[in-house]
DNA sequence: TGCCAGGCAGACA
DNA sequence: TGTCTGCATGGC
């Protein structure tokens, strides 16, 4: 079993001023995330369970985590993509994309797990946001491995809770849509459950799609073969399951921005490589600002 | 109570 | 090829 002491924590330095937790996890990339008090985030990466704290130490900002320095290094900090290198060059003129980075600045693009993407994304056709994360959750309490945890507090008590793995394709894919009634999916039942069998039996490779030699569009095409994956959940799926930070997804925001800054045409290639986290910076900003 | 949500598939012209 | 419509559910 696994124990978190909250007295034993590890400090970060190193890229803690690239990263801002609240809108990282709240951004709308991520549904599993929970913010456990003003300044920590509790969240599973490979099934282990760990908590990321903000914290101000001589003036400094600093990252707090649970995990060891090694988990970090090799785990926590790729899955915050913090090595990558965030510069966008902004074309002078647009003026909503400026302020969109300035709002946004902090946000990394997670590197979460390809196939809790995709059935996350597909969950979020013509769902907002707290619908998605209580159908996920219920998802993960009837479907779920259940990870037990250790938790010693301050005082050093000791207390266990439960936590729910996402379900894997293997395990959803045995299921019947019955099985999936009181889930909350509704119509996209079938959906998931098409997706799951896809990739039990190797009709569609995430990992693969995965590999930096694949191109964004050809990620596409390939989840796009899934019933119940458009163009939007595809692009989702690209951009936060596949890491192809070129990826601009579509959504009724984006189009939204675009219709009232853009005239009705946005190429996303003007922000280069990095479009897909100018496209995050302009969701969020559009969402939180009073710009919307 | 009614509106709406990080869309999609299928029908139709 | 482009446009229109129905769709399950629950948060607000």
């Amino acid at each position: 079993m696994k124990t978190i002491d909250l007295s034993n924590w590890t400090y970060i330095k190193d890229g803690a001023d690239k990263i801002d937790l609240d809108k990282t996890f709240d951004c709308g990339q991520c549904f599993r995330w929970i913010k456990i008090d003003e300044h920590t985030w509790q969240g599973a990466i490979q099934d282990n369970i760990y908590l990321i704290s903000e914290d101000i130490v001589s003036g400094q900002k600093i990252l707090k985590t649970t995990a060891s320095i090694t988990e970090w290094n090799d785990i926590i900090k790729l899955y915050l993509d913090l090595d990558t290198d965030y510069t966008i060059n902004v074309p002078s003129n647009d003026t909503f994309a400026k302020s969109a980075v300035k709002y946004g600045n902090g946000i990394r693009i997670l590197q979460q797990d390809p196939w809790e993407t995709l059935i996350s994304f597909i969950i979020s056709q013509r769902n907002n946001i707290p619908k998605i994360k209580t159908t996920i959750s219920k998802l993960c309490d009837s479907f779920g491995d259940t990870l037990s945890i250790k938790i010693i507090d301050l005082n050093g008590e000791t207390k266990v809770k439960t936590w729910h793995s996402f379900p894997t394709a293997d395990k959803l894919a045995e299921l019947d849509v019955s099985d999936l009634n009181g889930i909350g999916l509704g119509y996209r039942d079938e959906y998931i459950l098409g997706a799951a069998k896809a990739v039990k039996h190797c009709k569609i490779n995430l990992e693969k799609l995965r590999g930096t030699n694949v191109s964004g569009e050809y990620a596409i095409d390939n989840l796009m073969q899934l019933n119940g994956v458009g163009p939007k959940v595809a692009n989702c799926v690209a951009l936060f399951g596949l890491h192809k930070l070129d990826m601009f997804p579509i959504d009724v925001w984006i189009q939204r921005i675009i219709d009232r800054y853009y005239s009705g045409s946005l190429d996303p290639k003007v922000y280069g490589d990095k479009s897909g986290v100018m496209q995050q910076y302009m969701f969020y900003y559009i969402k939180h600002s009073s710009g919307r």
